[in-house]
DNA sequence: CAATGAATTCAACAACCGTTGACTTAACCC
DNA sequence: GGGTTAAGTCAACGGTTGTTGAATTCATTG
C-alpha cells in the first residue's frame, strides 16, 4: 500500500501548495502512468489523465519527470532478473522448456510487471523508441543468454525461435485476449508450449 | 500500377476545383492511408499526412470516407480468403504443419496483405476497435475453420496455440525485427515451426 | 451548350495536447 | 523561528488534430 492520496480526481480540496503528510505522490504518478500506459498504450494516454488519476495537477508530472517520453522511460525500470528467469533452467537438465515456460508465467502473474510488460509491447508497435527498447530487452537481454547457454552454431535462431513462441503467448494470452488462451490454466500452457520450447532449445530444426 | 498522381505534396499545381485526366485519387488515399497506417499505427497516422502522400487536400479525405475510423475500416477489407490459406492442408495429410507455414509466409509475402496485416497488428494493440476486429478475425475465420479441420475435444485449445506461434513469428519477423526472425530463410521458417505446428495440431499436448 | 452533380480546394473552428513560467504553501535545517 | 528548498497549483501559450462549410472547377448528360 504504497499509494498516496485516494487517487481522486483534483487535488486535495483545491488548495495551492505542498502538501501535508506522508506526501509520495510521485510514486503515485508512477503508478497512474504504468496502469494506463499498460491499458491503453502511449498515445493514448495523456499526462492530464495521468495527472487526474493521480489526483495531482498536470505540471506536477512534468515538475517531476520532464516530459512524457521520460515519464514513460522511468516507468519501465523493469524489475526482471535475467539470471533469475533463466536460472530456473539450470535445475531442471533436459526439461529446460517446461520450466522456462513455467517461470515466465510466474513473472506474468506480479501485476507491477505484468503492466509494465503490456505498456512495453503496446507501445513497442507504433513507437520507435520503444521499439528499439524492446528489441534491445530481447536480444541483449534474452536472446544473448540464451544463445550462450545453447552454444550451438545456430544458436541465435533457436533463440530467436524461442522469442516468437513466447511473445506469441503473451500477444494472444496478454493483449488481444484469444479465449483458449486465456481461459487455460498455466499448468495445460506449460504443457502445451514446454515441449515447443524444448524443441526449439536442444532439438532437431531440419 | 493503380497509383495515380505522383504522390507529391500539393495538389497539381495548387489550382481549385476537379481534376482533369483519369481521377483514381480515391485509391490513391486508400494505398497512402493503407501504408501509413502500416508503418506507423492508426494513432500516429494523421489525415493530414495522408492527404499530403496522396497528393491531395485532407477536406478530400472526409468526403470519401467520412471519419477517420471509418477510412481505417475502408482500408481493412482483407483479401485473404481462409479457404485459400486452409485449403494447402488438405494437399498435405500428415504434413499440414509445414504446409500452413509456407503458405503464411507465401500470403504474407504480398505487400497488400502486408501492409493490411501490419497494420491491423499494430493499432490493436491500443485500439479498442481493432483488437475486437483482430479477436474475433482470428477466432471466427481462422479458428473456427481450424477446429473444425482438427475435430478433437481440444480443438480451440489447439487452434489457439496455432495462433499463438504464427502471431509471435508475425510480431517478431515483421513487427519488432528481430535479426535472427528477419534473416532466416523461408525454408528454415519451415523447418523449425511447421513440426511446432503439426504437433500443435494433431500431436500430443501432455 | 446549358445544367446538374461530383470532385477538389480553401479557410477556419473547436477541442485537445504537451509544455512552461509565475506563484503559493509546506517541510526541513540551522 | 527565519530562510532555503521542494512540492504543488494556476493559467496560459503554441501547436496539432479531426472535422466542417462554402466556394470553385471539371465531367457528364440532355
Amino acid at each position: 500500500m504504497t499509494r498516496a492520496t485516494t487517487a481522486g480526481r483534483p487535488a486535495s480540496g483545491g488548495r495551492r501548495g505542498r502538501r501535508p503528510g506522508p506526501d509520495s505522490s510521485r510514486t503515485a504518478v508512477l503508478d497512474s502512468a504504468r496502469s494506463l500506459f499498460s491499458e491503453k498504450g502511449f498515445d493514448r494516454t495523456t499526462i492530464r489523465a495521468i495527472a487526474a488519476a493521480a489526483g495531482v495537477d498536470p505540471a506536477l508530472v512534468h515538475h517531476f519527470f520532464g516530459t512524457k517520453d521520460a515519464l514513460f522511460r522511468a516507468t519501465l525500470v523493469l524489475p526482471i532478473d535475467p539470471d533469475t528467469l533463466f536460472g530456473v533452467m539450470d535445475d531442471h537438465p533436459g526439461d529446460e522448456g517446461r520450466a522456462l515456460v513455467a517461470r515466465v508465467l510466474a513473472v506474468w502473474a506480479q501485476p507491477r510487471v505484468l503492466e509494465q510488460f503490456t505498456a512495453l509491447l503496446r507501445t513497442a508497435m507504433s513507437h520507435e523508441h520503444a521499439q528499439v527498447a524492446l528489441r534491445d530487452l530481447l536480444t541483449t537481454e534474452l536472446l544473448r543468454r540464451l544463445a550462450e547457454r545453447v552454444g550451438t552454431v545456430d544458436a541465435e535462431l533457436r533463440a530467436g525461435l524461442v522469442a516468437s513462441q513466447l511473445a506469441g503467448l503473451a500477444l494472444t494470452r496478454l493483449i488481444i485476449g484469444i479465449d483458449p488462451m486465456v481461459e487455460a490454466s498455466d499448468e495445460q500452457i506449460v504443457a502445451a508450449i514446454g515441449p515447443t520450447i524444448q524443441r526449439y532449445l536442444t532439438g532437431s530444426l531440419g
